[in-house]
DNA sequence: CCGGCGGTACATCGAAGGATGCAGTCGCGG
DNA sequence: CCGCGACTGCATCCTTCGATGTACCGCCGG
């Protein structure tokens, strides 16, 4: 059974020279070609291949939208291939859903066992990006959430009203805040005053949550 | 320039085998073999070799350990081997620190190769491992906290209940849930003391701490 | 020296929150 | 049908909260 393969690929000298490659293999068929991620789609629909050996950068659809879309219409693996090892490519197009993602400095043999080894279920990285996949997976940075409340907003707080807003995000009340920073009840009701007032908050509630979101 | 490789594998037979592959390449220098976690680490204190080639079941200390303390003490480079690509060793290694991850069912080219290319500071992972760890990365499950707020907690809430929890998450006041809600301040007021005290919460504001925990 | 300013602190008072008692509704097994 | 329990709903009463006014301290520049 032969790998039937599209190449997506915008610059057509280089997508000769892929297709050269690939057809030089006995197992792999190059069943359709594609100069933007718009007729990869389109081609992967027509012709369910195997496998779509995808570059990044491309006219009309880049690369990582037509993977995703290829991905998420279960059309076919998707094997990106790009010049640039840019964190936002990896990151992106694996997430998008590719198998696999190879540089263009990559040998002719390189690419053909990567074709089979993407074909066989598995996954495959160029060993130049793998190290930065694994620092990224390894260090699961804190998830900044898109409504990414401003950690800067702490500025206009004094040490007391932040030390206060901690205790709010604990859920404490006014009495017990006065207990822990040692001071009088009357006093924890300025500083969360004064605090809710800066924050632009109309209650402990929402200072409560907001302590939360910033990790307080 | 050799590339010096500590060998950490507790099988004494295969700890041969892989001293004589590696030992076959020319620029591959075996100095130091370890028959488990602890030596590993020492030997490589002692003897500061580019790389460790790691067995993940060791006795004493086990590989993922053993990497963790040889890449945070900067040691050397740690090139996991092991026989079973079960998601939690994978991971395990990998947040552990380790650049390499391959089983043992590598032929000795492969495995010189992969020596050679972590020793480049690339990374490097077994195919069949690559889509899994792709896949993980790609979805990144929600940073299940340690502290772990029971999601099954809410099942003692009614949905009325619920759903006044979940606007407590938002910071609202009683009249503004009514409103939303479309009921009077006073039952607001009931569902609020309700939920309080079916999840043992002293006042609004800890609800709504718990109801962001929990992405309420 | 002193007047202003920012931070901290406390007291007072109206508003919001929370506990409690009770009533209407629905579904279920006797 | 009836009793029972679970859910939802509202009203009353006491507590906590939050806004506001005031006061003390330390610091700076005039």
């Amino acid at each position: 059974m032969t790998i039937r393969v599209v190449v997506a690929e915008d610059q057509s000298a280089v997508r000769a020279g892929l297709v050269l490659i690939l057809g030089s293999s006995p197992e792999i068929e190059v069943v359709g070609e594609a100069a933007d991620g718009e007729q990869a789609v389109e081609l992967a629909r027509e012709l369910r291949p195997d496998l779509v050996l995808m570059d990044i950068q491309m006219p009309r659809m880049d690369g990582v939208s037509a993977t995703r879309q290829v991905v998420a219409e279960g059309l076919a693996d998707v094997l990106v291939l790009t010049t640039f090892d840019l964190d936002e490519y990896v990151f992106g197009a694996l997430r998008a859903g590719a198998s696999g993602f190879l540089l263009k400095n990559t040998d002719a043999k390189e690419l053909i066992e990567a074709v089979r080894t993407v074909a066989r279920g598995e996954g495959l990285i160029a060993p130049a990006v793998t190290r930065r996949l694994i620092a990224e997976f390894a260090a699961p940075r804190p998830v900044r959430s898109p409504d990414a409340p401003d950690p800067a907003v702490l500025d206009v707080l004094t040490r007391r009203e932040r030390e206060v807003l901690s205790c709010l995000g604990q859920g404490l009340a006014n009495a017990e805040i006065a207990v822990r920073l040692e001071m009088a009840e009357a006093t924890v009701k300025t500083h969360v005053s004064r605090l809710l007032g800066k924050l632009e908050l109309r209650s402990r509630v929402q200072a409560a949550v907001l302590a939360q979101e910033l990790g307080v």
